[in-house]
DNA sequence: TAACTATACGGAACACTGTTCCGCTTGGCA
DNA sequence: TGCCAAGCGGAACAGTGTTCCGTATAGTTA
């Protein structure tokens, strides 16, 4: 498994015409452009874009398949470059953060519910999750936060805080991401 | 200020009519339900939802209207009756979660930037806001939690934290609340 | 080089949104 | 009873994501 059947030379090239395009466009209007506008980018028809990318989510996917990648690779490394798994938890989460926040609208179809946004989901999820319960276990661990927290709600939870940053600038999402990570230090809410 | 013109008879009917008919419509299908639905449940045309209330969010807003109030009233209510100011905070947020996490998709409609959608968000904001000011300035004041959070800050972590609470039982909005309210209470991070 | 076919392409068409428009109906009054 | 502004219904519009299918072509074979 992995290797593709070789395809003929024009789809690959629009392929990554496809891509590029997607990515521009992506930055230029933000994750929920119309497929529309990235058809036109890339000057290539309808039917074109979807058969490379059955689905809108799937295109994003490929757009940032390698971000996601290295944020995946970041996790074990931060935990080996760091004496405290607290902080090597810290920090990774704060990467996932500027990661999401610096692409236009990708935590609003992130977390919304619309069809088709499943496997968007999924992807994150599948790739993202085993990560964090890496950090988390070994914070918990080393008695550094309080244990009990599940790793998916931990990443659903800063990519949810992380929705709305980029277009109201009184909404700090690192902020409350950092509040919401040092919550987990503290031991269960005494209200 | 505050009385409106007296309308016909059937208007004032269709109205209720409509209110019901999307509250129930809201509890069945969710927030996101197409107005058409609501429109053929109340067994009116779409051209007297839309006099009624001129975009989807205002009908939304009439059906919480009350809901709103009643949460902005709870504000001062709970900070007179507790002896900590942050406890109080603690019991005004989890009140809100509750609200909110009830109804199918109203927080990811709250925090959407479609179109259509900010006069629900400056409803949500301008009535909440204030409340959460309070509570979170008498929480300061007592030295019980840290300086520098804005309500609005707050207000939009809790909510956004709220999404996806409704479709997914692996996510638990109220325990990711709890310990983003925590944090509050610890120091600014020491990453 | 010429023919042939699986592969890939373009873009019109579909289904579904929220919203607007306008001809028809009707409540309430003279 | 007759009038008409207020109100109504639902077709039509504009903007989504997605599908479909007739046409063009890359790559192979004669």
């Amino acid at each position: 498994m992995g290797e593709r059947k070789p395809k003929r030379a024009d789809a690959r090239r629009n392929e990554k015409t496809l891509l590029d395009a997607a990515a521009a466009v992506f930055v230029a209007s933000g994750v929920d452009a119309p497929v529309r506008e990235i058809a036109a980018k890339a000057g290539v028809g309808m039917g074109t874009i979807y058969r490379h990318f059955p689905t809108r989510a799937d295109l994003i996917i490929a757009v940032f398949r390698h971000q996601v990648d290295a944020c995946v690779a970041a996790g074990p490394a931060l935990l080996a470059a760091n004496e405290s798994p607290f902080r090597a938890l810290a920090q990774w989460v704060d990467r996932y953060v500027d990661f999401v926040v610096t692409k236009h609208g990708l935590a609003g179809v992130l977390q919304s519910d619309q069809a088709g946004t499943e496997t968007l989901h999924a992807y994150f999820v599948d790739r993202l999750v085993p990560v964090c319960a890496e950090l988390l276990d070994a914070a918990v661990a080393a008695g550094e936060i309080r244990a009990g927290v599940q790793p998916l709600e931990l990443m659903r939870g800063v990519g949810n805080l992380c929705i709305g940053a980029d277009t109201d600038p009184r909404y700090d999402a690192r902020k409350l991401v950092g509040i919401l990570v040092a919550g987990l230090r503290c031991g269960t809410m005494d209200a």
